[in-house]
DNA sequence: AAGTGGTCTAGACCACTAT
DNA sequence: TAGTGGTCTAGACCACTTT
């Protein structure tokens, strides 16, 4: 009988520790990332068994369980019930963007307001706010500044609605980072968040202090009250060239 | 005494249901959900502490911890040792965006190969690949057609070694596919991937059909093999105006 | 039938926070 | 000191796949 890949694993590979602060299910996770990442597991390849992994490391069936729950969060590997748990290919599809990555621009920023003013719905805000058409509506421009330069424009809808606290508090010029950072008890239930790619236009240009033609990155967002109901519509542009979004497939390193 | 939020949650929610295919654990994590969904429980309320839970549902610890655990991981609560798990606010810093929501425009593409030919590395590619500059390197471009129309124009450079079968692999038709959607046995480790918005130059913009000036995205890759050395650099360039990425914060639907 | 992952129990002990 | 979350055990039973 040929060594399988499992043998391997089992055999040249470190106890847990006792001792450490480290938890010992997490201490698991990374001896198998670890076997990975020396390529004593490739791709496709089976992990040993949970039952071996117990008897090997002497823990729990649940630790061993919680050990291999993580991997296959993190989309290592792949777990087939009744057949085995297997390494995942390295897969470009599987890269996920995160957009507290700007946080440098969003977090520290100072907030100018350009305009804040009662406007009636047209067709396109009545439809996003779920309002009828002709309604009044809050609309807000801003301005978000960064170490001196314009990072983002906003503009935003806001349905208008005296019973709702949450349109107070949207006009104070710290409610944006709030927004972002979440800091803040917010009356708001969920948000749905768009990203494209657009082409700056002659205002959004000036204001950001650049020059046609620009690419630029569009995150529009609607947030929802606790009725489900739109309360905001807006988005945010900002200049592509002080944008990017990094990330990594595969095995994270630790 | 008033009332806390707890223990609303505690009388007014049902019970786990035993007999279900849902494991205990999943019908626990969207009792709490639905929860917050409803308004029982808001942002930065305390959830019931993890004794009354057990006691409440009658189920063991294990299970809730792993109720709660789930929770966390999508961002909706936040566990404090010593103090207990409260409710996150929204905060749109959460939004993650997965390149994956392209599956359209790169899995069921057909590739184009305009050019594979071999050069030397100057000194941007011999850094990206790290190796010395003028090393003979394999440069390939095409294009990736989706529903007859160009989707994605890709040029990439891959490190020329005949003992690297990665790179035979490579040069098939097929392989973009099988990178992006990692069905292939590949022998990459992991991968670093960057997205940026740009602007489409005029080879792009011929290429892809369209007109300056245009809006793209642009995502590029370096991949590593199991020894950490680089095998391949390149990006995909893609017109704006046919991709877009959407994602939600906060509450999840179900 | 044997082996695999998936769920769950009923406790235990620990570290941390508040009072 | 009491209450909280965090970890872990040593099994049990189940569903599924392979032989």
């Amino acid at each position: 009988m040929a060594h399988r890949p499992q043998n391997k694993v089992l055999q040249e590979t470190p106890s847990i520790d006792r001792e450490s602060f480290e938890p010992a299910y997490a201490q698991l996770a990374n001896i198998l990332r670890q076997s990975m990442a020396e390529g004593l597991l490739r791709p496709g390849d089976q992990l040993p068994s949970e039952a071996q992994i117990v008897a090997r490391y002497g823990v729990s069936p649940m630790t061993v369980r919680r050990a291999i729950n993580i991997l296959a969060d993190q989309g290592v590997v792949n777990t087939e019930q009744g057949r085995g748990t297997f390494v995942k290919p390295v897969a470009m599809s599987a890269a996920s963007f995160q957009l507290g990555q700007l946080q440098n621009l969003f977090g520290g920023a100072t907030v100018q307001v350009l305009e804040a003013s009662i406007v009636a719905a047209d067709e396109r805000v009545a439809r996003k706010l779920a309002v009828r058409q002709g309604k009044r509506t809050i609309y807000i421009r801003r301005l978000l500044w960064n170490h001196d330069q314009p990072a983002f424009y906003h503009r935003e809808y806001l349905v208008y609605d005296p019973a709702r606290p949450i349109v107070e508090a949207e006009l104070e010029v710290t409610a944006l980072q709030q927004l972002f950072s979440g800091r803040s008890e917010s009356l708001l239930k969920h948000g749905d968040i768009t990203m494209e790619a657009t082409l700056l236009d002659e205002e959004e240009a000036c204001l950001l202090q650049t020059s046609l033609p620009m690419a630029a990155f569009c995150f529009e967002h609607v947030f929802y009250d606790f009725d489900n109901h739109p309360v905001s519509w807006g988005w945010f542009i900002g200049r592509a060239d002080r944008m990017r979004f990094t990330t990594q497939v595969g095995l994270l390193l630790e």
